[in-house]
DNA sequence: CAGCGACATGACAGCGCTATCATCACCCTT
DNA sequence: AAGGGTGATGATAGCGCTGTCATGTCGCTG
């Protein structure tokens, strides 16, 4: 069978407290008693039991993110987790996937019920549950520890995690657009849940201003993240009597559906359309043309919410909210607006 | 602080065996207690504590999904979390996620490495993993329960897991070609530790067996599973003094590579190149034309493979290899060979 | 009605760790 | 030299469950 703490410290000639002592990096043990617990640990091929571990320091070493079921398998939250499972593995900590129902109305008894059932020692939240206030209050009163990627600032008590600055990249983007010539550029806005939304709406709002291009309402439409939303959108907009030359679709998902339904009616791209997303997904750069978006960097964001919820676990006070970089990515769906001020098709 | 079992067993009035007895759905417990119990457990908002049941029921109530790292973001990977998940939530099991580099040499180490650490009660292997001889021996002498996905058979020495006749399924990929007029058939190969590989590339053999025609073995290419070893691939086969009028890829990935190249060079798809593709990713259905590929339900394949590893762990001699069903998605990348015998640009 | 098996239940040890507190050696201060 | 601080170490009591084995209670058989 496995070896034992008692093992390794009967091996090493000291108490197990002392073996318990080196393996927790915990003060107070000489360098030569250090030494020997560790070559006794070797020899007998050591490996803590987690559940004892767990069992008598009262906590989980679990983290555990939360996600939107729907998302469950999209590329935006895979990365997010690749970057919290490296982060883990640094800490010895374990992760845990809580793929939760947003829309479900419970969805503030479902994290508690997990929390009872699993107790992991914090939480990661993505949207749209990094937005959700009741959610937040809930883990506040309950002190439970979490961090959150891409909230919406100043809402959540303890202020961890990652953010990107969303408004200024989607300004930054309508810029490009205004500086290749477009005018008439629309937006189909993402799901409200998510801050997401108010930001990249927000930020257009911002990029159009700058040029001095009034808003035209009908240029924004209701959409989503999915590739479906992205396809009824483009119908909406496209279908208008003096349809946008340029549409930055709420996310890169959505984009695809966009160039997808451009695509059928025998549109060209960037020709006829210039198309725009947001995250820089592997599939932005598979389609053709190939998508300009925002590149977020997402595993990293997944890396640096894990981490800071480390800190904060390991001392409280601990972890921070961590600023991300985003870039603009020009790649060929986008390009000089048409002559004619209405895309038309070939 | 958290209910535990001794305060339910005091308020229903039993000991805390019976209370556990309940909890784990032991035999020989009146259904009057069990009611009593679990009234007593409700009432208390009892949840037990899975470190206490670890340790002392010596079981980790952990499986360990065990995939290569380069793909940790890849779909196909997500939709098995996916399912694995929901197979975990229904017998409250908690899913560990291990992405490790198959190409590191030393990947036997480091699983049973993650086993020592972690102590799963199984592991559920997805190819590169799955098919790995060594590994799968070494698993058997340790007496680690696990399940596979995909892997070829007759390895392992418990053979439960999910399997799809992926050889046939790409023979009928080759017979619809065939019946949409192609003769110039390519294969784009996937990567040699795939059991994938070795199926699907049998399967374009013995479509073309079946329609009579010689295989040319200047169009099969070495290739793999990303965008890259499709463009790569692509470029092999279209400068070919007699190019390919259908393009077959080792997965929708590399066809996505494949079309990507073939709309650069100014071809049409379908109407010069018909691209056929593996798996049925979300990408396939979003790239424009759209991928016919061959369906894997994928997130069934891992709910499946969890089930059934969760069955053996449950009883030994418990667990079988299930049959998944394929489907052929015919969509938009194919149609008839063109007229002339080889693909032109515009 | 004794005897037996089948079912129902409980007492208690122990899983492998960590937390707490005690102890001890050592050095510095006054 | 006594007193006191500091660092290093150990003894022991749990953490909250499950496994084992003992015990009790039926109903049935011969």
């Amino acid at each position: 069978m496995r070896a034992r703490i008692e093992d390794v410290a009967e091996t090493a000639g000291v108490s197990m407290k002392t073996v318990s002592r080196v393996f927790n990096r915990e003060p107070n043990v000489s360098e030569k008693t250090r030494l020997k617990v560790e070559s006794a640990a070797k020899a007998l091929n050591y490996r803590p039991n987690p559940s004892a571990r767990s069992l008598a320091g009262n906590r989980s070493y679990l983290i555990s993110l939360v996600y939107d079921d729907p998302a469950a398998a999209s590329s935006y939250i895979m990365e997010i987790i690749v970057g919290m499972l490296a982060a883990c593995e640094d800490s010895h900590y374990s992760a845990m996937l809580r793929p939760l129902e947003y829309s479900n109305s419970d969805h503030v008894d479902a994290v508690e019920e997990s929390i009872a059932q699993f107790r992991p020692d914090g939480l990661i939240l993505v949207p749209p549950f990094a937005d959700d206030l009741r959610l937040l209050r809930r883990l506040d009163e309950l002190g439970v520890r979490y961090a959150t990627i891409s909230a919406r600032a100043k809402l959540g008590l303890a202020q961890i995690g990652t953010i990107l600055d969303e408004r200024k990249a989607a300004a930054d983007m309508i810029a490009h657009a205004v500086g290749l010539g477009h005018r008439r550029i629309a937006h189909i806005a993402g799901p409200a849940p998510h801050g997401g939304r108010a930001w990249r709406l927000a930020g257009y709002r911002d990029g159009l201003r700058k040029a001095a291009i009034p808003v035209d309402d009908s240029l924004i439409v209701d959409g989503g993240f999915s590739f479906e939303a992205g396809i009824i959108g483009a119908r909406t907009l496209l279908d208008l009597a003096e349809p946008p030359t340029a549409i930055f679709a709420a996310n890169d998902d959505s984009a695809c559906g966009v160039m997808h339904e451009a695509l059928e009616r025998g549109m060209a791209i960037p020709r006829d359309l210039s198309v725009f997303g947001f995250d820089d997904t592997p599939s932005s750069r598979q389609v053709w043309p190939s998508l300009t978006t925002v590149h977020q960097p997402c595993r990293d964001m997944g890396r640096i919410a894990a981490e800071q919820l480390l800190a904060s676990i390991r001392d409280t006070g601990g972890g921070q909210l961590i600023r991300v970089p985003y870039e603009l990515r020009i790649r060929q769906s986008t390009g000089p607006a048409p002559v004619h001020s209405s895309a038309k098709p070939i």
